[in-house]
DNA sequence: TGGAATGTTGGAAC
DNA sequence: CGTTCCAACATTCC
């Protein structure tokens, strides 16, 4: 569920529902008091990264469906849900096992859209410039970063390391510029072609690298290790991903 | 069938 | 004060 893309995909489903009116609002989150949305109409539906952000006039409820979280539109699952809306022509959407927050303050006040890999605002240059700031950073802890790939996960980061030849380890200050450069495009162009493949259910068949044990560019065995700050898995062919480490 | 996983947060430890 | 580590959360899949 939870990479940026899948977010997208969420967003596009919902649309329909955007000016519709809260009949009610209920659900087991602790965090929100759901009664506040009652009476109140969607005016829009966005996303940030792996933020799904249902807008009303004054108001945005945040939604991260974090590792296990799940929805369902005008169906609902035997658990209970985290928060249910229902709207005042009997449809309704449902959100389980994901963390609820309310948000206050204007969403441009919150988030930075250029940050977003798959926001129209996405801005390369200020990520390469997020990425000079931070020359000891491995790589495979800078796609992670939310601040400069929003919306990016483990899949992708092992799917774009994979593609572009870098070895998760490398440390950002010693790649050279035109494989930042391609790090920075196939950061954003494999998130389009993950939403692409997911809407098409072909998505596991294309990883590469991802849940693999053979790399195959070369037939040789990927390693498999819990690398960087974050500690996920990454899936790397020491033949043919390059470790980049002096300065 | 137990363990691991597309993720984040908050608090402790250093 | 920054960083790193860890538990917690809670579901699905192999």
């Amino acid at each position: 569920m939870p990479e940026g893309p899948s977010i997208v995909i969420l967003k596009e489903a919902v649309q329909p529902f955007i000016g519709k009116k809260v009949r009610y609002a209920s659900g087991n989150t602790k965090k929100v008091d759901t009664s506040l949305f009652c009476g109140k109409t969607v005016i829009d539906f966005k996303s940030w990264g792996k933020h799904f952000l249902i807008c009303f006039p004054d108001i945005t409820i945040r939604i991260h469906f974090m590792l296990f979280g799940s929805y369902r539109i005008n169906e609902r699952k035997e658990t209970s849900p985290r928060l249910g809306i229902l709207f005042e022509d009997e449809t309704e959407l449902n959100f389980y096992a994901c963390s609820v927050q309310l948000i206050t303050e204007p969403l441009d006040a919150v988030y930075d859209w250029t940050a977003d890999v798959m926001n129209e605002q996405w801005d390369e240059e200020k990520a390469l410039n997020k990425l000079k700031q931070r020359p000891h950073m491995l790589a495979c802890d800078a796609l992670l970063d939310q601040n400069i790939f929003s919306g990016v996960g483990n899949i992708i980061k092992n799917e774009v390391l994979f593609r572009i030849r870098v070895h998760p380890e490398s440390r950002i200050g010693a790649i050279p510029a035109e494989k930042i450069k391609e790090l920075l495009v196939e950061a954003v162009r494999y998130s389009f072609q993950f939403l692409e493949w997911k809407m098409e259910f072909t998505l596991k068949q294309h990883w590469l690298a991802h849940n693999k044990s053979i790399c195959p560019r070369d037939n040789v065995r990927f390693q498999r290790a819990y690398l960087g700050k974050f500690k996920r898995r990454s899936f790397f062919c020491t033949n043919c991903q390059v470790l980049y480490l002096k300065d």
